[in-house]
RNA sequence: GCGGCCGUAGUCUAGCGGUAGGAUUUUGGCCUUCCAAGCCAACGACCCGGGUUCAAAUCCCGGCGGCCGCACCA
């Protein structure tokens, strides 16, 4: 069994995410997560905000998911997100056209749907897979369609985050400082009306997105704190290494830097993320960034590094970043004509701002780490768990009183009381013997055990159990809250 | 969308013409002083529609859905 097979086995049993409206059957492309797996989304999220927003001070909005027309035709979403298809009269299979047409003879296609109809008719161009005739070209769209009002004025649902990002640049920007560099984040569902997504949460029609817009004066490329990362090092898979062994290397921000592949504000937001992806529970020895070819870089973007990971369903891109410079408020000047340049202190000068964007998948990452975080049965256990990290947990602790009598249920539920007052996410459960509940703990990768116990009565300690090797430390009940805090923080995951 | 395989309790699976059996989970009870103990009981399923047949979970047709490959996509 595949481990993405048994993973999904584990998703339905323990309420990580499942099929969407399952009484009416499964649409794909459509997943829910349930109460523990939407413990553990929240907690990716959470640690994103804190490192990406609140350590850097940068800001966060939410925008709107509808979206007029207009501002995905500025985006240049209407055109990029809609392929020229044929479709076969006779096995209805539907092939890209443009594709198709470069493949049979030399073609160079001037986005007119006419010239490919007219060529595939020149040309006699058959079905690939059963040689029947085949349509006209038509556009297929693949954002989701809706309408405004009772005109149903056209408009899609947001195929990214980003965009209203750039149509808040110019209050936000005014609001909040009027100074460059600025950087706006969000958090946010977006859609995309894939053919046929397949791969569970890697490729879903609706998904969550966490994005970053970096906005600075293109002639001050710098963020404040590269010198701190200057010397930190992560997994890079250049253009060269991709022509040769095709293994990642161990590079570091500064030479990343100076070989051009990243300015200093991408460079400083790799190694960010390297450090946010670690601790979110991902294993370095199965991901890397990618330096994106030339012929796989946008138009109007000066590099693209994206982050891939390993898994059982072959690799998988969970982040992209992308130097953007001025095409994004460029676009929107142009297509609302409001003047979206800004007055640069700096150099004194009125500038339209460059963009460096980091882009990140939450669904995706969430399917990651749990494939990375899954461990077999082992010696130590004979059931199969979780090492999550204690940030990414859904509970930081469970509470397991070692019998329900004796007045040690009603000890542990005042422990209970007492850890979610100070903020802790306590799992309490006294059922069943106490080797099930620290297996079922396992299972669902909470880090730490609290066990009342009889001496518990005597003089008001109990003990932690680490996940990881199962050993046991006795702790005062008065400093539990403290201890567990100072363990989060450390990621201490075994007593040693 | 095409082709191949498939659809039985929450999960895994047996049955493949006579209306379902196991494992696990869940619930209640007994028992239990630390790593999925044991015992008793209960709950719980043949994807949907049509056809063939005395009789369909089982055979046939259609639909819906899944997995893999193609295509599409990131």
């Amino acid at each position: 069994m595949e481990l993405h097979e048994r993973i999904y086995e584990l998703a339905l049993t323990r309420s990580f995410f499942y099929p969407s409206n399952e009484p009416y059957g499964q649409v794909s492309g459509f997943y829910d997560y349930g109460p523990t797996g939407w413990q553990i989304k929240r907690r990716l999220q959470a640690l994103w905000r804190r490192m990406f927003i609140q350590e850097e001070g940068f800001l966060e909005v939410e925008s709107s998911i509808v979206t007029p027309e207009i501002v995905l035709k500025a985006s240049g979403h209407v055109e990029e997100f809609t392929d020229p298809v044929v479709e076969c009269e006779k096995c209805h299979t539907k092939v890209r056209a443009d594709h198709l047409v470069e493949s049979k003879i030399e073609f160079k296609w001037d986005g007119k749907l006419e010239t490919l109809t007219a060529k595939i008719r020149d040309n006699e161009i058959k079905c690939p897979s059963c040689g029947g005739r085949l349509s006209d070209a038509f556009a297929s769209n693949l954002m989701f369609h809706t309408g405004i009002g009772a005109g149903q004025e056209t408009a899609y649902l947001r195929p990214e985050t980003a965009q209203g990002i750039f149509t808040a640049f110019p209050r936000v920007f005014r609001n909040h400082g009027a100074k460059l560099p600025l950087a706006v984040g969000q958090i946010g569902r977006s859609f995309r009306n894939e053919i046929s997504p397949r791969r569970s949460l890697v490729r879903m029609r609706e998904f969550t997105q966490m994005e970053l817009e970096y906005f600075f004066n293109p002639k001050i490329p710098t963020i404040e704190g590269f010198e701190r990362v200057r010397e930190k090092k992560i997994r890079i898979l250049t253009r060269e290494e991709q022509e040769g062994s095709g293994a990642p290397k161990w590079m570091s921000a500064g030479e990343i830097v100076e070989r051009g592949i990243a300015n200093e504000i991408m460079a400083y937001f790799l190694v960010k993320e390297w450090e946010y992806y670690t601790i979110a529970g991902l294993a370095p020895d199965a991901m890397w960034f990618r330096h994106l070819r030339a012929d796989e870089t946008p138009h109007y973007s000066r590099s693209n590094v994206d982050l891939e990971v390993e898994t059982s369903h072959g690799i998988v891109e969970i982040a992209g970043n992308a130097y953007r410079t001025d095409y994004d408020l460029g676009r929107h000047a142009q297509f609302s004509k409001k003047d979206l340049s800004v007055f640069s202190e700096e150099t004194k000068e009125k500038v339209v701002p460059h963009v460096v964007e980091v882009s990140m998948g939450v669904d995706r990452l969430f399917f990651c780490m749990l494939e990375h975080s899954f461990r077999e049965k082992s010696e130590g256990k004979d059931w199969e768990w979780f090492d999550f990290s204690p940030f990414v947990a859904p509970y930081d602790l469970c509470v397991f009183p070692l019998m329900k009598k004796d007045g040690l249920r009603e000890k542990a539920e005042s422990i209970v009381l007492m850890m979610r007052e100070a903020g802790v996410e306590a799992f309490f459960s006294d059922a069943g013997s106490i080797g099930r509940r620290y297996a079922k703990a396992d299972e669902i990768g909470v880090p730490y055990a609290i066990t009342i116990d009889y001496q518990t009565l005597e003089d008001d300690s109990v003990t932690i159990r680490f996940r990881n090797d199962g050993k046991q430390e006795r702790v005062a009940v008065e400093k539990l809250v403290e201890k567990i805090k100072k363990l989060k923080k450390e990621g201490k995951l075994v007593l040693g």
